[in-house]
DNA sequence: CTATGTGAATTTATTCACAGCA
DNA sequence: TGCTGTGAATAAATTCACATAG
């Protein structure tokens, strides 16, 4: 996005005002985990984008598996941006006899029955979309398919060994946290 | 949950383990804000929740308006638990002539060209859930009909006075943050 | 005797201000 | 001269340990 505006470098305040923090906290944390600029230029944004990609591990593809193909499943197929931070969506499982068989983008749902099928080859990541009853479910049969990480939609607090990495998204407890911030008037 | 289960009070340390922190961790946050529990015995279940409740100002009800009933859209206006964190989606908009008219959970569809009609009667919160071209128009019309807070799962930055609070929930950018967690084997 | 609430100690994070390099 | 990188100062959060109330 800066590279396609022609630009080669970028400094910390230009950074510091587009993430609205200042310049010395961008500097700071880079220095954390190294000297990624150059002095008097900025830090050159081709690097920068290299170094961070290898920091969170965003440096090699990682593909993903999607559970849950009804309305939220779909809109995550359909959500732009996998494929530039190194996502690819491999697999998706549904238990709806409607569902399996059709073709998303390029990928065959499955039956979610057959999550067994699923090894570490085909993916690491996983993504639950289903029901807040199915999500542990879900969540045990990927945990014996090998996945290490889940990002979890489903509103429901799942339990897997301490291994793997889950970040839960739930709707509501997100809206939740927007009346705090507005004055009751 | 646990009132459902017969308990009339719990301790900080079930509420610890219950959301992997300490015992202490829980008591001194909640001193923060005043002294809830009773020694000897933990925190009134009931009280507490009308504590936190009115500390995150869920304790009145919030109508909450929905931009965009795609399959994000739709997914969301089927989760569950709205209700019970005092939400009520009062309304739904949509530019797909298909979807406007049609009736989704009791809400009509309306034409997104009409979000001038809302005021601030209608909903203090807004959903955006459209696709990224289309974020920021929205945001701006949200925010002339009077919304003060807004939920936006469109991957891109929109840009409000300040006044008025966003949370923007990107899939991509959540995904992202797993694979830092997981060993490379 | 049990479990809260909180001062005090410790650790961690934030902020500043400037030395040092291109 | 311009912008990074970082020690030092300041502020905040975390952790402990225990007095205190039911």
């Amino acid at each position: 996005m800066m590279t396609q505006q022609g630009l080669k470098s970028v400094s910390s305040s230009k950074l510091a005002e587009f993430v609205n923090l200042n310049s010395w906290q961008i500097r700071k944390d880079f220095s954390y985990f190294g000297d990624f600029g150059t002095r008097g230029v900025g830090y050159d944004i081709e690097n920068l984008s290299r170094q961070i990609r290898k920091i969170l591990k965003i440096d090699a593809t990682h593909n993903t598996v999607l559970v849950g193909v009804g309305n939220l499943g779909s809109a995550i197929l359909a959500y732009p941006g996998f494929e530039s931070y190194g996502f690819c969506i491999t697999a998706a499982f549904d238990n709806d006899p409607a569902k399996i068989g059709a073709k998303i983008k390029n990928i065959v749902v499955k039956d979610v029955r057959r999550l067994d099928t699923l090894d570490a080859q085909q993916a690491d990541l996983a993504i639950i979309a289903v029901p807040e009853q199915a999500a542990q479910d879900v969540a045990d049969a990927l945990v014996k398919a090998g996945i290490k990480g889940i990002l979890n939609f489903s509103p429901r607090r799942i339990t897997v060994p301490k291994k793997i990495k889950v970040i839960t998204i739930d709707i509501v407890t997100d809206l939740a946290r927007l009346p705090y911030y507005i004055p009751s008037s």
